[in-house]
DNA sequence: TTTGCTATTGCAACATGTTGCGGGCTCTGC
DNA sequence: GCAGAGCCCGCAACATGTTGCAATAGCAAA
């Protein structure tokens, strides 16, 4: 129902995805509404991985009249764009990847509460097993991985 | 500070681990309440997986003065016992694995709804993968793999 | 510019968890 | 049995999301 993605050719060199979004939503027979302005202009600040309660701060600290429902739906709606990919942390809260530019998953140290990104050898590796022995095709982006990283080993 | 699950022998043969709680917990300085011993009750009628909020729509069937708080403190207790462990859906509800034989993780496709445990060949891989290329120790049953399935490829 | 279609918003209600607190209850020791 | 110690319960408040609904407000066509 949406104009793919990947079809909207980066016509202005330099410009930011972000500069695509009124016109592409428009082109799907949707509205360009202050509250999705808002939201663009705050995950033009980020980059990496947000919460989705931060970015509803972020959008807060610009529109005092931000609510939470809008902000969720238009990020769903950005997600079916590309533009943002979401993924659930060790405690299952959303975890927003602005702007990502290849699949990753994402792993979790129980010990020290730090967060990695798995890298791409080591995601092939996942989505290898589970493709040949299952035919599953996995969606690296949605994995959080929990353990003990090196350093905390018992 | 709790007694350490594997070292509980199974003295009683053919003995249910759900026989023990009670003198684990005691053993452990805690105590043994009618709030518990609901809790117990529904749990000995589940195999498998379960929801958290499933578990207190069965507390409250049997006690009506159920309280969520207390019965997500409670699960909490018997994780740290062994009994149950807890993970989280695609949409990053909690899950709970009543008496988890063999660690095992998730997969979910999001094209039927469907899900699966990750046979323990495929489970190794992941681990291994982690293990060798970074050291990390992975928490297999915490884990929920999205993508789609075999049946469910475009 | 005006009009009209309908996508979108804000609200209220709900679902699922977590946490601090004060009073009550379980255990143990006597 | 009783009493004291302190674990635990229920409650209230909060955090994070989701959903139905009625009113609003984009957008494009006239
Ligand atoms: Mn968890
Ligand atoms: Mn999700
Ligand atoms: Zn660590
Ligand atoms: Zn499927």
């Amino acid at each position: 129902m949406l104009p793919n993605p990947t079809a909207s050719a980066e016509v202005a060199s330099g410009a930011s995805p972000w500069d695509q979004v009124a016109d592409r939503l428009r082109a799907g027979g949707l509205r360009w509404t202050p509250q999705r302005r808002t939201l663009i202009e705050v995950l033009r600040e980020h980059e990496g991985h947000v919460t989705a309660s931060a970015l509803i701060a972020r959008c807060k600290e610009r529109d005092r009249t931000t609510t939470p429902s809008t902000v969720y739906r238009t990020l769903d709606l950005l997600e079916e764009l590309g533009l943002v990919r979401h993924g659930h942390g060790h405690d299952g809260r959303e975890e927003y990847h602005i702007l990502p530019d290849q699949v990753h998953g994402h792993l979790y140290c129980g010990g020290c509460g730090k967060t990695w990104e798995i890298r791409p050898e080591t995601g092939a590796v996942i989505v290898e097993a589970l493709a040949s022995q299952l035919g599953f095709a996995v969606d690296l982006s949605h994995v959080t991985i929990s353990g003990r990283c090196a350093g905390c080993h018992d």
